[in-house]
DNA sequence: ACGGCCGTCCTACAAGTGTAGTCTATATCT
DNA sequence: AGATATAGACTACACTTGTAGGACGGCCGT
């Protein structure tokens, strides 16, 4: 049961994906970028960091002032775990009808079409 | 704001599940059908199918005695719901950067990928 | 040096979720 | 018919999540 269950909520993914963008970071420089896009107010936000931080998703720098915070999981690691978790919620585990079923409600161009079609084909090289 | 937002919660879709496979079903129906796959108490199940009720994702027929209860919305929407929301959530709301993620964590096999681009094609033409 | 605003740590509180128990009427077995 | 099991409505209770507020102690500007 070595966790690494990360479990981070919807409003604490803005803060994570601050974090991926650049870290470390004050919570005052989260909280201004965060500003345009949330009308959280600043307490808020520091709410939700020290959740992060009491999960062990976000590390804290106590020795620079004010608090310095950092992500201690990739985003693409996170991304793989809810990946994994909506393929077995919905599909089964089946990455093939996953996949299928995005790409059947899927809004796509051209290229993007040619795209994906290059990445299965290198999938099965 | 025509709601539509099932709002189905994880344990309550193994409920949906069950229904959506055959429908309608009476309670004791549904718990027999997910006693091998959860530990869940019959009160617990009980539960979970009053929520659904309450939140209108399942319908119930009460002239029939026992209850007959029966999904209110189709699989089909449901998942595409839950779609929508995930890449919004982690992907900007890209179709293509979701597809290309789980394309490139996915294990297919050749078959699989074959299928897939038969898929991609169908969709350019 | 003083008044404010901010950083930190705690606390709050309602809604949603997982998980069940109580109570009452009804249906079933013997 | 009496004993027993079940359904269905309501209640319970801890944990998570969204969304803050309070207290206290520094740093910043005047």
């Amino acid at each position: 049961m070595s966790d690494n269950q990360c479990k981070i909520s919807e409003a604490e993914w803005l803060i994570m994906d601050v974090l991926w963008e650049r870290a470390p970071q004050t919570a005052t420089a989260i909280i201004a970028r965060l500003k345009p896009q949330t009308d959280w107010s600043p307490k808020t936000i520091h709410s939700l960091i020290s959740r992060l931080v009491g999960k062990e998703a976000l590390a804290v720098d106590k020795q620079s002032s004010p608090h310095q915070y950092r992500p201690l999981a990739t985003r693409e690691q996170c991304i793989r775990e809810e990946m994994s978790s909506f393929s077995r919620r919905f599909f089964r585990d089946s990455s093939f009808l996953t996949i299928a079923n995005f790409l059947q409600q899927g809004r796509l161009t051209a290229e993007e079409i040619d795209e994906l079609k290059q990445i299965l084909d290198r999938a099965k090289g």
